[in-house]
DNA sequence: CACCTAAATGAAAATGATTTTCATTTATAA
DNA sequence: TTATAAATGAAAATCATTTTCATTTAGGTG
């Protein structure tokens, strides 16, 4: 989804486009990994200091609700957030090198969900689904190499 | 697997079977739900007050490093843990409503998996699926029903 | 069985993440 | 421009998890 997109949809929805919540979104389209708040407090440090922490996550869960982003489930830290490229049925790669994800469709679950609901008797109404692994790039530096093939 | 597998793992790798030990496996490996280390606290009040809350998280962590539970990820709450029920590959089916979680097998992956990482250069090398629904129990039950089909 | 020792435990303190509170500021519609 | 509800930031509060450290205990040894 685009700047424009977003914004549009929050508009829709009545809540205000302030300059904070467009530095935020800014922040999570430019970037390809997927970030916690306080990666993206970090982020955006330089450009906007002011920002406090507590507005990045109130602008999280605002655009979370709004349908506006993707979450990503990683070992510990279960909150971060990623770009929502296009408003479709997808899944994601993840590197768990560096964090960068790459969004893929066609998950094909359809099927075993529909045999998992009619064997035990579960209304399921949605999935996760995610890979894990190394990008090229970490595979190819040597800090990685040493750590973990 | 069972309280006898799981001592003689803990016992292969040099740790001690303490009581505590003991009543925490218990509580997951009765439980049919996704338990937090909070959840199992409170569960083993009754029969084994004076166990801290301390040693459940010390407990889950060695269990989880020995491979002898399953975690869940549900929205908010990350770390929930399951009984491991067999150390074959497998993934679940979680009741959003009571918690309740069915293991099934026959995820195939595989293919999908070999697509993604011929197409994006990664080096894939484990995925997280989990299916989200209701239990027929939580279906029936009148509460549920109001709140969200 | 009694003893020894490293490992395990529990209480309390420390840390870290997230949420709440509240006074101030600001986007937007009239 | 003005009015107003929504949004913000700083600080405090809350909640989950980890660390510290003195004490206890499982399990091996003689
Ligand atoms: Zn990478
Ligand atoms: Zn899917
Ligand atoms: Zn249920
Ligand atoms: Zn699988």
């Amino acid at each position: 989804m685009t700047g424009r997109e977003i914004a549009a949809t929050l508009k829709r929805r009545g809540y205000k486009l302030t300059c904070q919540r467009r530095a935020i979104i800014d922040v999570l389209s430019a970037s390809g990994k997927h970030l916690t708040s306080a990666d993206i407090y970090a982020r955006l440090k330089d450009e906007h200091p002011g920002i406090g922490l507590v507005t990045v996550y109130r602008t999280l869960e605002l655009l979370q609700e709004s349908g506006l982003l993707c979450e990503v489930h990683i070992g510990d830290s279960c909150r971060s957030y990623l770009n929502k490229k296009a408003d479709v049925h997808h899944h994601h790669l993840i590197c768990s090198g560096c964090g960068k994800v790459v969004d893929f469709t066609g998950c094909e679950l359809d099927k075993l969900q529909e045999r998992l609901a009619a064997e035990t008797g579960f209304k399921i109404d949605n999935h996760l689904l995610q890979f894990m692994g190394r990008c090229s790039k970490c595979l190819a530096s040597k800090e990685c190499q040493s750590c973990q093939s």
